[in-house]
DNA sequence: CAACTGAACTGAACAGTTGAGTTCAGTTGA
DNA sequence: TCAACTGAACTCAACTGTTCAGTTCAGTTG
């Protein structure tokens, strides 16, 4: 009944350009009307024949899961795991969370798109429930492992006194991104200024309770 | 050409009812299947037909915006309001505090729903323009003015010092109740021993930042 | 209490549209 | 030469919204 009954996708170079270009027009067709934007709209913004699409994809669900998983392992986090993994060596540990921080909120506000693309996936929930899965542990808050990392070595060398891991990161994820993150489901934006306050401020009440008390 | 040219919906006792029956069936169903559910659908879940859904509502867009509205004016703050407001006279801060997060919390947490609907309107935006610039500023985080008065309340005692009253409060909501919305957007709920270390965890982060130096 | 009235409701069929997925004959390009 | 691609026409299912003949029911009148 499927298409996939025996086909595989195309292969070589050639394609490869093509299913690039569907996957993009893709994207920009969901972010831009939602999943329920036809399959035509999307051939045509690839610049591509409808026919084209299903022999690589076989299927609207397909490219869509096709979608997001591009945009699960997107590099989001390279910049700010960096900027995390160099705390370690700071000296002023303050200057240097709140310069990581703001390359990691950085990160999340210009790519809207992603966050944008989560609440398709969750508004959808119901089609794709292997997605809502394995978006989990994506997404903007994908790198949990770095931040775990980071604080742990923190910790380790005295300078965090951290008593429960997981509430720690969930509370610094809290106070830095999920604000940009709630705000941005309605396509509010937090404005720089705010933005800038939410960071400094932040930092400064994570450092206070879980810092040395030299305060 | 639309069915509303003319057409006053129906009135009376007996209509009420229906009308009340509807609007729940839909909002059941747009929470279980999203916008795309069929008309059929709804009008069979209410147990009632077709024909009266479109005699009370018109058109499916105009049913969905009846939904969110009146999802929108639910009490969901009055529990949580009324503990913010007895912050005033309590003695033990910390305590009083960490109640009414619990309350409040909870309010969130059970009222999963809300947040579910709020994902429908981001997602169905481009159709709904107007919903989700009323959404704004309702929602689970709709009582900001509550939680504004409390805190100004407790500053002018001198038992909080907030330099930056507005980042203080999405602080406050950024640590206790934004974990729920965030994690419960893909179905994921937070579970009882994490939701409660959230809290107290967050209560005393909050605290040894804008509470007294007497720690 | 019986007959009546009229608005609201039912059920089923129907019209018109949209969109997913397919077929096919023909074209492009390494 | 051969796999990939195109374009257009097509099927098929689902969905929105409508029509209509008949039914329910609360309220009114005699």
């Amino acid at each position: 009944m499927s298409a996939d009954s025996g086909k595989q996708p195309p292969s070589g170079p050639r394609a490869a350009l093509k299913r690039q270009a569907i996957v993009r027009a893709a994207r920009e067709a969901f972010l831009r009307e939602g999943f329920g934007v036809g399959m035509d709209a999307i051939a045509a913004g690839a610049g591509v024949s409808k026919v084209t699409v299903y022999n690589h994809f076989g299927s609207k669900e397909a490219l869509f899961t096709a979608v997001i998983t591009e945009a699960l392992d997107e590099p989001l986090g390279s910049a700010s795991a960096t900027a995390l993994e160099g705390l370690a060596e700071a000296e002023d540990l303050r200057t240097a969370l709140v310069d990581a921080a703001r390359t990691w909120v950085n990160a999340v506000r210009t790519n809207q798109d992603v966050i944008a693309l989560r609440n398709l996936v969750a508004a959808e929930l119901h089609r794709f429930p292997e997605l809502g899965r394995a978006w989990q542990g994506h997404g903007p808050e994908g790198h949990h492992p770095a931040v775990a990392a980071a604080l742990r070595g923190l910790a380790d060398q005295g300078r965090l006194v951290i008593p429960d891991l997981e509430t720690a990161i969930i509370q610094l994820y809290a106070l830095l991104v999920f604000p940009h993150m709630v705000f941005g489901a309605y396509g509010t934006t937090v404005d720089d200024g705010l933005t800038e306050r939410l960071i400094t401020g932040g930092v400064d009440m994570f450092l206070s309770h879980y810092g040395p008390r030299e305060r």
